[in-house]
DNA sequence: TTGCTCCTCACGTCACGTGAGGTGGC
DNA sequence: TTGCTCCTCACGTCACGTGAGGTGGC
């Protein structure tokens, strides 16, 4: 865990080092240089992966990237349209515009995920009035009891569960 | 694609019929009968599956769950407690505890991909000073130019493209 | 008979997880 | 020498995708 010096210029860490401080796995750090994402600046007369403070930067641009949904093809095909432009504005117009559509995509996921959170919300309020329900009931007639009031349908969530299609 | 009548008291449909109503592939539905989450109420004389619409109802529960990030597995496993469940008092306690930490994680994952969806935001009005670089500049000198105001910091989504560790 | 849908294997993909067997370095 | 970390294969997993070769049904 502890930093190395080497010849007074570079601070450099091991590949378990990097991977606790982004909370990766080793295995995820060798698939990335396997796939053009990260390479070690050098290795050690032994062969092993030693990183500057960039490969934790670095990672954790992968991870921003990937919890928007790219994936890692993506973010190779990302990483390549960077290196191929030739001039700055270039280069940037392209960024731009996967930045904008994700942005876009970003918005639409956070949309959904509170639509389903309200569904959730109503889901254990309509399952609160289970508690007063009577122990000898069996679950099987769940959705057609009476203590949830008259008019009250059942969310969708907990009536998905009682529809019977599993196999026997 | 049209329903079609069996000795007047079923509709039912096939495979291909309910992969396109849910969106869903063939394989996908294939995939959720092996896995004992659904399975036709029959089969034709040349085996073909035939659902009924509980089948439509059934594959939208399994999306919403997938959506809140359950695993086939994990939703398998909630089948499995309700059907083992005697009671229904018992039964909906375990639903309710499931739904109850599920959505204390949705509500993390939408705060995340806000702040995401901000960092953005950020990135792009910050890339919109790149309008007005000159086209001389090539890509590599972009992070150090002067274009931003003196005092702004690059954002990490843009910095991020720009540390150098990829392969040659 | 033609055309479309369905059937069952079965291998491929993506982002890793998980050993297997061997070596570096304090 | 001991113990921990690292190395390189290489196969497993999850939720499907994608044919291969054959059959049902209007």
């Amino acid at each position: 865990m502890a930093f190395q010096r080497e010849t007074g210029k570079l601070t450099l860490i091991k590949v378990g080092d990097l991977a606790h401080r982004t909370g990766k796995t080793v295995r995820a750090i060798h698939l990335y240089e396997e796939l053009g994402l990260l390479s070690p600046p050098v290795r050690s007369k032994g062969g092993f992966r030693m990183y500057s403070g960039d490969g934790v930067k670095r990672i954790e641009w992968i991870q921003k990237l990937q919890d928007m949904g790219f994936s890692l093809t993506e973010i190779k095909a990302f990483l390549r349209v960077w290196e191929e432009s030739a001039t700055a504005p270039e280069a940037m117009a392209t960024v731009r515009e996967i930045f904008s559509d994700k942005l876009h995509e970003t918005r639409e996921t956070i949309a959904r995920l509170s639509r389903l959170a309200d569904e959730l919300a109503e889901s254990l309020s309509y399952l609160e009035r289970c508690r007063s329900c009577s122990p000898s009931q069996g679950q099987s007639e769940c959705c057609a009891c009476e203590n949830h009031g008259s008019g009250r349908e059942v969310p969708m969530l907990v009536d998905g569960i009682a529809t019977k299609h599993t196999t026997p």
